[in-house]
DNA sequence: TTTCTGGTTATTGTATACAAATTGCTCCCG
DNA sequence: CGGGAGCAATTTGTATACAATAACCAGAAA
């Protein structure tokens, strides 16, 4: 992307999260390029791209509002994550060569350093993590899986913000990463797409006791 | 999306599929800007969803280019859209309400007349085929999901200009249809899952034979 | 011949002015 | 007091001009 329309995503974005603007808040593009310093059109290709990852929605009617997560959503977005990287990690236990397995540990290693720190350094981990499932991702050698999920775990970066992480769960990660590379390790689909599974399977439960309770809705009631 | 970006998006996905240009030739907004009509502006909010679909790609330097779908590019398509429709299936099955189901037999149905014709109307078969993923997407109810698919199944269309349909690939469609409908009428997700799943492939491997041969690398070879 | 280098053309990116559409308000009529 | 009709203000959509960047080409030096 261009210079003004990458800054001006960038911007809205960390403005978005700052928790400057409150959920189902509407917006103009006139604000956005005030804010952004670029002009109006710039800001509507960015603002098209978070529209693309959900931070931003539309009346019917074209007006601009800041996206509102439920639960459900929450549910739903987890549930596809799950679906699509246990995919990529099957996929990279077939690829993955031993050059990659390597940095892999190496990006765990830097992780675990992260979390020995007290208090633990939590951008780092989180970083280090990002960076991880990124590798995966990579090696799964699928462009439009690739694509899906990276614009999936755009979103709920934003709810993170104002999350505290217990130094269990960050060791816990730790663990299943090294799990999941003795999975690659073993060239074995099975195991690495069982572990990717429960790994972000405990995530969602750590994220979701944070949020609020389930809304209890799944199945249809008939006669 | 309003009027003028609206024709351009559709004038330029017609000019793609009809033909007239080959993969990776070269493509410059002011020549979309002249076939549609309208001004660069909305031609480059129609080429962003193109983009997104895969229909066109940039070079790295944001030269505008027509994509070329090689059979790896193709096989990766289909089993994404497995294993989301899979999932689409299975929680579909526990939401479908009677009436839904019910809707469900009268696509099939018209389904299966557009076959019972001679010469089979295919046109009418791809409409009514999908009209009824759609409606199983629809009551999978997942936003993202919906969104994810609906992306991936805009491409393939692409290819089916030139296809020939064999009856009998017909008629196991509305076999498999017919057996989903009952999976869903007895409200058993593993069941519309194991359908779905292989009325897909098999799909696929109709479809992979009329493009070309496998390419062979799916493993990395390695000591 | 090959490979730089300079300038020229082609293409994409941004700003701005204006058009179209939507909202919200005011004032009139019942 | 309620309910619309119609005008004014706000907001999004489009066209166009210009700026920035990348490709192209010709000609000189090695």
């Amino acid at each position: 992307m261009s210079r003004a329309s990458e800054q001006a995503y960038a911007k809205i974005r960390a403005h978005l999260l700052s928790g400057a603007v409150r959920p189902n808040e509407q917006l103009t593009e006139d604000q956005l390029a005030q804010i952004t310093g670029v002009s109006r059109t710039p800001v509507r290709e960015a603002v098209r791209r978070l529209e693309d990852e959900l931070l931003l929605v539309r009346s019917d009617t074209k007006r601009l509002f800041v996206a509102d997560w439920s639960r459900d959503d929450i549910e739903e977005m987890f549930a596809l994550r799950q679906m699509l990287e246990c995919h990529a990690a099957e996929r990279a236990a077939r690829r993955l060569s031993r050059d990659k397995i390597t940095q892999l540990e190496a990006v765990n290693h830097a992780l675990k350093q992260a979390i020995a720190q007290s208090p633990p350094d939590v951008a780092r981990f989180l970083e280090a993590n990002r960076c991880f499932h990124e590798a995966i991702v990579d090696a799964a050698d699928s462009p439009r899986l690739g694509q899906m999920l990276s614009r999936l775990v755009e979103a709920p970066v934003v709810l993170h913000t104002a999350r505290t992480y217990s130094l269990e769960d960050l060791k816990q990660s730790a663990r299943d990463h090294d799990e999941l590379i003795a999975a690659f390790a073993a060239r074995d689909p099975d195991w690495a797409r069982a572990v990717m599974g429960s790994h972000l399977r405990r995530a969602f439960h750590t994220f979701a006791k944070s949020v609020g309770p389930d809304s209890g809705k799944t199945e249809v009631d008939e006669a």
